[in-house]
DNA sequence: GCGACAG
DNA sequence: ATCTTGTCGC
């Protein structure tokens, strides 16, 4: 991705909670929600994005791993370490993470075809997860993949893995709960941007063949930590 | 009012 | 997010 930072710079990074609302309120118009996106198979390149805390200072590394959609054999990874220069907060939590992601993207050779981000996207108070941040800022088709549920409710859902329950928030379908293994806890997935829940899903299962998570999720997760480990916080 | 709350 | 080895089971 050799293209500009010059959409992350166009405006003034919030650092309160009230600056922080007011931009997902003005970018949440501009998420695409209809899709239907790109089909599994009709890509190639899929990132996973994941984020790495330091214990006991600010340190953070962020890393993004591209696999083939199809062998998912890794075409290409960055990471990129930083500090957290916004607090966790719930709901505002892509504040904490965008910039360094951001980052470690604009180091890839070449942009990916879509996005499978570790956290909600539509399934959010506000409808403006970290996904959807994401997707709004690159343009490109993301996912987001939650270990745990954030918001809204589900009917229970079969023990096999491909059963799935509409996750229900305000009375608007926000996302899936999506059994990715046999008798394992589901995931919950929902629309980031330029792709349609059932496409999300699909791709979700296609890069899910053996563990709970989707492999560009744990290759993701594995890097940034292990690059937060090796590499020392250089500070003073 | 109280608790819960993506990572 | 992070602290954390082995272990029981498919």
């Amino acid at each position: 991705m050799s293209t500009s930072s010059a959409i992350a710079s166009a405006e003034e990074w919030p650092r309160t909670a009230a600056e922080a609302l007011a931009v997902q309120d003005r970018l949440r118009p501009t998420v695409d929600t209809v899709g239907p996106g790109p089909q599994p198979g009709e890509v190639r390149r899929v990132a996973g994005l994941d984020v790495a805390y330091a214990e006991d200072s600010d340190e953070l590394a962020a890393a993004v791993v591209v696999l083939d959609a199809h062998t998912h054999a890794v075409l290409e990874h960055s990471v990129v370490h930083g500090v957290a220069t916004f607090p966790y907060v719930p709901g505002l939590f892509a504040f904490r993470e965008v910039p360094a992601l951001l980052a470690a993207l604009e180091r890839l050779d070449a942009a990916p075809d879509l996005l499978l981000c570790d956290g909600q996207g539509l399934a959010h108070p506000r409808r403006f997860g970290l996904a959807c941040h994401l997707g709004v800022l690159t343009g490109l088709p993301a996912i987001g993949v939650g270990k745990t549920q954030f918001v809204g409710t589900y009917e229970p859902l079969g023990p096999a893995r491909g059963e799935a329950a509409d996750l229900v928030d305000e009375g608007e379908v926000v996302g899936r709960a999506l059994r990715t293994r046999d008798a394992v806890k589901p995931v919950f997935v929902s629309i980031g941007h330029g792709v349609d829940l059932d496409t999300a899903c699909a791709h979700v299962l296609a890069l899910t063949p053996r563990y709970r998570l989707p492999e560009t999720t744990r290759q993701a997760d594995q890097l940034c930590r292990r690059a937060l480990k090796s590499h020392p916080a250089a500070r003073s």
